[in-house]
DNA sequence: TTAGAAAGTAAGTAAGTGCTTACTTTATCA
DNA sequence: TGATAAAGTAAGCACTTACTTACTTTCTAA
């Protein structure tokens, strides 16, 4: 893919570029529909040295959900962000989701992969989708639907089941971005910006909630 | 699978059957994680008879796509549906979008297979993904766009780029009818009936988008 | 009742699959 | 500079894959 040139890598370089091209290949293809070969040909490297760095193609698979799953999509967590914090504090209802959204859904665009990866794994009913869903879906919930807890407890919100609001809040933001990455590529349904996209959704969020 | 006598079956019959079985494997673990011996296997039957049915597995799956995507699922289109257009000449805003959710949450809940399927085709890029694109998603854009466009020259609705509300609208539904199927089987984060959560959605949209 | 058509199978094949082995090349540093 | 460790490969192993062939069993209707 890149072009390599004559020098050869250390272990470390190798083994963290076999895990980035497993990563393209496996959340475009699959687990069982991409080859150990296919990943040692598209890493310019012999099927040997893929098995050098990973014991087993599940190995490599698990080692691709640690690092996506942990190192990276959990970086920036809503509830460790201080802005965050000061806006939810403020009751600033626009702000919370606003940001809430426009992170979420750029974090979606810069990273297809993550978004796929965890698509086929959840319906391969891989065991990374329950991980996934414990340790970052089900907080949100929590998150979100505490704060628009405390904002029906202000009066400010209708009294809706909470997790019903952050469903609907999540439905859009998320089948937004699965509609740009897997059938609208091209944009053809509908072009929008993801401050628009993110604006537009929480304004009739919020509009559709409050009291 | 179904308690087979020792009669054999029809050509017909052998043949829907092995389709109904392929259908729950392909759905359930992927075109290239399910085996033709498998199929043969669930179906009671050896692989030369799966064969005999349909001359190479991408022709079954196909068979599949065209059975599942144009018998099936496509039978109730809400534009052919005479309440719907009822609604739609009366101006009823909730019955409208009320009526269109719990069609499409009922018929999720019904045959899963069929959303499993679809995003299945979608991630590997396969073209049932395309066909049902431009059969079915953007005839509802055009479908529901076109009935909010009306409704915003009415002055009934605020001047937002009305495929951007077919877009939250069909986000919370899909969102919602993937979650139950996906990650949230047993229903611990959100546990709510198909009509309560059309309801909520169809209020939250109607009032997050009314001027 | 029996010929023929259709349902069915057992046992393959060639090409792939994940993974291993036995070996060669390159970098590093005492 | 040359011993050593690490990066690398070619070739192949046991098994699985989609698909075929040559054959047997059962149903049907003239």
């Amino acid at each position: 893919m890149i072009e390599t040139t004559a020098t050869r890598m250390s272990g470390d370089e190798r083994r963290a570029q076999i895990l980035q091209v497993a990563i393209g290949l496996f959340s475009h293809k699959g687990f069982s529909g991409t080859t150990t070969k296919e990943i040692a040909n598209a890493s310019g490297v012999s099927e040997a040295m893929v098995f050098r760095h990973f014991a087993t193609k599940d190995e490599l698979y698990h080692a691709i959900l640690d690092y996506k799953a942990c190192e990276d999509g959990m970086k920036t967590l809503p509830w460790e962000d201080e802005a965050q914090k000061i806006a939810i504090d403020e009751n600033d209802d626009y702000k919370v989701f606003y940001t809430l959204a426009v992170k979420a859904l750029r974090h979606q665009q810069n990273d297809p992969d993550l978004m796929r990866l965890l698509f086929h794994s959840a319906l391969e009913g891989h065991e990374l989708s329950e991980m996934f869903f414990d340790r970052f879906v089900s907080r949100m919930y929590e998150f979100i639907g505490s704060y628009i807890h405390k904002r029906q407890a202000d009066g400010a919100m209708r009294e809706v089941k909470p997790r019903i609001i952050v469903r609907a809040f999540l439905g859009m933001l998320i089948h937004h971005s699965l509609n740009n990455i897997l059938w609208d590529k091209s944009r053809r349904l509908l072009d929008v910006s993801n401050e628009e996209a993110a604006h537009e959704f929480v304004t009739i969020l919020l509009d559709g909630v409050k009291k």
